[in-house]
RNA sequence: GGUCCUUUAGCCGAGUGGUUAGGCAAAGCUCUGCAAAAGCUUCUACAGCGGUUCGAAUCCGCUAGGGACCUCCA
C-alpha cells in the first residue's frame, strides 16, 4: 500500500506522489503571535508534526515551512482597522516586536512541551516585506489588482472570470457574493469580495514599511504566498492549516499565486478539524479557549486536575485529524489511563529478551497482522487512531508474556523483533511521545531502593503492617509500588 | 439565506457494503498475605423514515438534531 492523503481541493483521498521523487515540500500556516496559542491551535500543529514525522519515517526528505504571522493583518475587513500588533503595543506601551517576541517564544515553548519537531524553516512575515511587495507588484502588473488611495486590492471578480475563485471550498462566486455581509469601509473596493494585498498605513501605525504605493503594511494572505513560493517554489506538495483557513485565507492564497505565477501552489491541501468545547469551536474571539498551561496545571474551571502534555497529545492522536474533537475532563481522564497502560506495556516490551519456543500460530499471525496495520493505517490518510487501536490489541499479548502467562516464543523471533522496533518507531519517532517526567534525581532512586528493601524484609517476617504502611504512604505522595509476578518490585510516579 | 460537514453502545471515539475497532467506565472470575497492576469473560451500538442490494453503520433520498465556513481566528 502507498500513502493516500485527503485533498480538500478534490474532496477525496489521493495517492501521494511528490513532484520530486523522494522530496516533499510542505507548508503550514503558523500562528499569529499577538496572544497565547490555545489548544485548538496546538492541535493543528501537533497534527502536522505527526504528518511531518511520518513522511520522514517513509524516508522522504521533507522541507517543512511554517510561518510566524507577526505583521498586522486587519481586524475584520475594515480598511480603518487597526494593526493588531500596534493596538496591543499601544495598550501596553511596548514595541510591537516585543509582543511578537514574547508570544513567538511562548509558542515555541509550548510546541516543545508537546515534543513537536521544529520546522525546517520558520519564516516571519516582517522578514519578508520586500517579497510581499514584489509579489503584489506582479499581481498588479498581471492585471489582477488595483490601487485605491495607497491600498492594493485583489480583483476577485476579474480573477474569477478566468479561474474559479471558490475552487477550494467548492463555492460559486455568486453564492459568495450573496453571503457577503455589509461592512463599513467597503466603498474603496470595486468588488465586495476584493481583499487587500497591501494596506496603506496611517501615521500612527507603529508597524509600517515603505512601498511603491506609500507607507503601509501587507495584507494577511500575501505573506503565505510570498513565503511558500520563496522556500518551496511556485508549486509544492502539501499545504496545510486549520479548516477555518480554507474558505478565506487559502482561497485567497490560491488566487494570489495563480494571479502571480499562473500556477496553483500546492498539489494537496490538507485541513485539520477544530477542537471544540461542549460542541462549540474553541476560538480566540469566543474566549472559550484552553491555554496549554491551564491544562498542565489544571487551572481551568472545566478540569478536575492537571494533565500532562503527552496525555493531551495522546488524546488528540486517538481521533482522526479531520474529525472535530471535543474537549472534556472525562475524555482526558480516559486518555491519561490509556496512555499509561500502553506506555508501561511498551517499556516492558523493550526490556524483554527473546528465547525460542513453540510458536502459537494464532497469536503469531494476529500479532504480525496488527503490526503491519501500523503502516497501512498511517498510509490511509494518517489514521493515528487506528494505529493506537492496533497497539492496544497487542498490549495483552505483551503483558501476558511479561506476567509469564504466555511464553515469549509463542511468537516468532522475527515478529518479536519487528514488534520491538515498530513500537519504538511509532511511539517515539512518529507520534513523538516521550515518557512521563522521569526523575533525574538519583537520590530518589536510592531512597526508593532502601524503602523497597525494608518492605521486603518486613514481608518476609509477615510484618504486613509495616509493608503496607510503606506502600500506602508512598501511594499518598504519588509513588505507586507494585509487587510483580516474578517477585520483583517496581515503582513509578503517578 | 448560501456552501459544506456531522449524528456510532454510560462517556470518548475508528470504521474499506458481508467478519467483535479501540480506549475509559461498569460487572464477574483468576492471580495476590492484602492491594495495585495484569489476564480472561460480559455489556454487540450505529438519529428517524424510506429506497438500492442476496446483504448497509457504510451507497441514495427525505426528516430531525448538532456544528463549521461565508467577518479576525488553527
Amino acid at each position: 500500500m502507498a500513502l493516500e492523503i485527503y485533498n480538500t481541493l478534490t474532496r477525496k483521498k489521493e495517492l501521494f506522489t511528490p513532484l520530486e521523487p523522494g522530496y516533499v515540500g510542505m507548508y503550514v500556516c503558523g500562528p499569529t503571535v499577538y496572544s497565547d496559542v490555545h489548544l485548538g491551535n496546538c492541535r493543528t500543529f501537533i497534527s502536522f508534526d505527526i504528518i511531518y514525522r511520518y513522511l520522514k519515517y517513509l524516508n522522504y526528505k521533507v522541507r517543512y515551512v511554517r510561518n510566524i504571522t507577526d505583521a498586522g493583518h486587519l481586524e475584520g475587513d475594515r480598511d480603518e482597522g487597526d494593526d493588531k500588533f500596534s493596538k496591543m503595543a499601544r495598550a501596553q506601551k511596548i514595541e510591537p516586536m516585543e509582543i511578537v517576541q514574547r508570544y513567538t517564544l511562548g509558542f515555541r515553548d509550548v510546541m516543545q512541551l508537546f515534543n513537536t519537531l521544529p520546522p525546517s524553516i520558520e519564516p516571519t512575515a516582517t522578514g519578508h516585506i520586500s517579497e510581499q511587495i514584489a509579489m503584489t507588484q506582479t499581481i498588479i502588473d498581471n492585471g489582477y489588482a488595483y490601487e485605491k488611495n495607497g491600498t492594493i486590492y485583489f480583483d476577485v471578480e476579474k480573477y474569477n472570470a478566468e479561474k474559479p475563485y471558490g475552487i477550494l471550498t467548492n463555492r460559486k462566486l455568486e453564492d459568495l457574493l450573496e453571503g457577503t455581509r455589509d461592512l463599513d469601509g467597503q466603498d474603496e473596493k470595486k468588488g465586495r469580495l476584493d481583499f487587500a494585498l497591501w494596506i496603506k498605513a496611517k501615521p500612527e501605525h507603529l508597524m509600517q514599511w515603505p512601498s511603491p504605493w506609500g507607507m503601509g503594511f501587507p495584507g494577511w494572505h500575501i505573506e503565505c504566498s510570498a513565503m511558500s513560493s520563496k522556500y518551496l517554489g511556485k508549486q509544492f506538495d502539501l499545504h496545510g492549516g486549520g479548516m477555518d483557513l480554507a474558505a478565506t485565507h487559502h482561497t485567497n492564497e490560491i488566487a494570489q499565486n495563480e494571479a502571480c505565477f499562473h500556477k496553483s501552489p500546492a498539489q494537496i491541501w490538507m485541513h485539520t478539524n477544530m477542537l471544540t468545547v461542549n460542541g462549540t469551536r474553541m476560538s480566540k474571539s469566543l474566549g472559550n479557549g484552553f491555554l496549554p498551561h491551564e491544562l498542565f496545571t489544571g487551572a481551568h474551571a472545566l478540569l478536575d486536575k492537571a494533565y500532562s502534555p503527552m496525555t493531551v497529545k495522546f488524546f488528540m492522536l486517538q481521533t482522526h485529524y479531520r474529525s472535530t474533537l471535543d474537549f472534556s475532563n472525562d475524555a482526558l481522564q480516559a486518555s491519561e489511563k490509556g496512555l499509561k497502560r500502553l506506555w508501561e506495556a511498551y517499556e516492558n516490551l523493550q526490556k524483554m529478551q527473546y528465547t525460542l519456543g513453540e510458536i502459537n500460530v494464532e497469536i503469531e499471525e494476529k500479532t504480525a497482522t496488527l503490526i503491519h496495520g501500523f503502516d497501512e493505517s498511517m498510509d490511509d490518510d494518517f489514521n493515528t487512531a487506528k494505529v493506537l487501536a492496533n497497539m492496544f490489541e497487542i498490549v495483552p499479548i505483551i503483558n501476558s508474556i511479561k506476567d509469564g502467562l504466555m511464553p515469549i516464543g509463542s511468537i516468532s523471533q522475527n515478529t518479536f523483533a519487528l514488534l520491538q522496533t515498530k513500537m519504538k518507531s511509532y511511539l517515539e519517532d512518529v507520534f513523538g511521545l516521550i515518557p512521563a517526567q522521569e526523575s533525574n534525581n538519583n537520590n530518589l532512586a536510592n531512597v526508593m531502593e532502601l524503602l523497597i528493601d525494608i518492605r521486603k524484609e518486613a514481608k518476609l517476617k509477615k510484618d504486613f503492617a509495616t509493608s503496607d504502611k510503606i506502600r500506602n504512604q508512598l501511594s499518598n505522595i504519588g509513588i505507586v509500588v507494585k509487587d510483580e509476578k516474578d517477585g520483583s518490585v517496581s515503582w513509578n510516579i503517578g
